[in-house]
DNA sequence: ATAAACATACCGACCAGTCGGTATGTTTAT
DNA sequence: ATAAACATACCGACTGGTCGGTATGTTTAT
């Protein structure tokens, strides 16, 4: 196993990087700062990233392939099942988040002015809605899920977990959001479940 | 009418200073950019505000301020009616928005980060969410509203909400989501009305 | 030996806030 | 009426410090 010490680095450097963001914002968490908390001097932050937003978009992409990976792996027998379901999971998206859930939101504000977070941000978005979208679909065609537009529908399910996350922002410790997340959704099912 | 000027110079700072925010986002936006879109020296800007903060501070509670009195201008027939009106009036609130979207996010975003915003955001927040959990216990009374959780089905309405603002910062331009909005909120009531 | 990995010193740009001073408006005394 | 005295509004150069990024040197692994 060669250069896994460069890896380690990296990988320092990554972890130390999302704490100061998520704490104290993208503009405010200077490069010196991420580098005292990584352990690592400047010249090896360089060494493994051309930028400090280089580093930005490297957490961004590993965080949309997490949730990727999260999706995928969800299907229950019914859509409004695996729908609920998936409300669980959101919960363990930002599972050590405990702090680090801000990012989410410094994520969504860069792409909104930067062009390149954009589109990094939007296609992998535009992917979830399509997801849902068709899901929701299969749910009429199964005859589990009323006959509505579906792409309003994905639209409402999309924009939910988001307020959600967004309420999860703002008060970390008030109620616990994660049953929230699941009562919420359910209320949603009354509308679209047969 | 003295000093008329003066107050026009506040008025001049605070329009330049949203619009700076908005594009460059809090941090990025200099006092000097702001002086200069406002066509007012440095020194102008510190004889009416004490620090950047207390600018982004006053533009806050006048945002909050518009939205209450829009919320309270509102009261139709029936509450489900109520609600889908309310939707109506969610584009307005962010009427000459366009791009002073994301300050949406810098409030959210900073009031995660600074207790004092956060102590100014949470209230107003907090108020919104109970007006909606008495608006949903009325339409249970008057039975136009399905016996659920009122506090849940607030927390609902709220997220729905602040999720479809946050997709409009991403895509100000993507199909029209004022209707969006309003079909949204029609499935939710799918599900809360009777 | 030599190339990748890491460290340190440094640079130029920028930025929030300050300060001495000026201009404009308002009150007071004559 | 009007000029002196005062108060508010405004100006812009300057300061102390921060930050992203670079240049240059040292260590480590093969």
């Amino acid at each position: 196993m060669p250069q896994h010490r460069a890896e380690e680095t990296r990988a320092r450097i990554l972890d130390a990087a999302v704490k100061r963001f998520a704490i104290a914002g993208y503009d405010s968490a200077s490069v010196d700062e991420i580098c005292a908390v990584a352990g690592v001097s400047k010249g090896a932050f360089y060494h493994h990233f051309p930028t400090k937003q280089a580093v930005f978009l490297a957490l961004m992409q590993g965080w949309l392939a997490m949730i990727d990976m999260g999706m995928e792996a969800v299907r229950k027998k019914t859509v409004p099942e695996t729908l609920v379901t998936m409300t669980n999971l959101l919960p363990g998206v930002f599972a050590a988040a405990e702090n680090r859930l801000p990012m989410f939101l410094e994520f969504w504000l860069q792409a909104s002015r930067d062009e390149t977070v954009w589109k990094a941000i939007i296609a992998p978005y535009r992917h979830y809605q399509e997801y849902f979208s068709k899901l929701i679909r299969d749910g009429i065609e199964e005859g589990s899920i009323k006959p509505v537009d579906s792409q309003v529908a994905a639209q409402v399910v999309v924009s939910l977990a988001v307020g959600l996350v967004l309420q999860g922002v703002l008060e970390p410790h008030g109620a616990d959001w994660e049953k929230a997340a699941r009562e919420s959704m359910q209320i949603l099912m009354n509308g679209l479940a047969k």
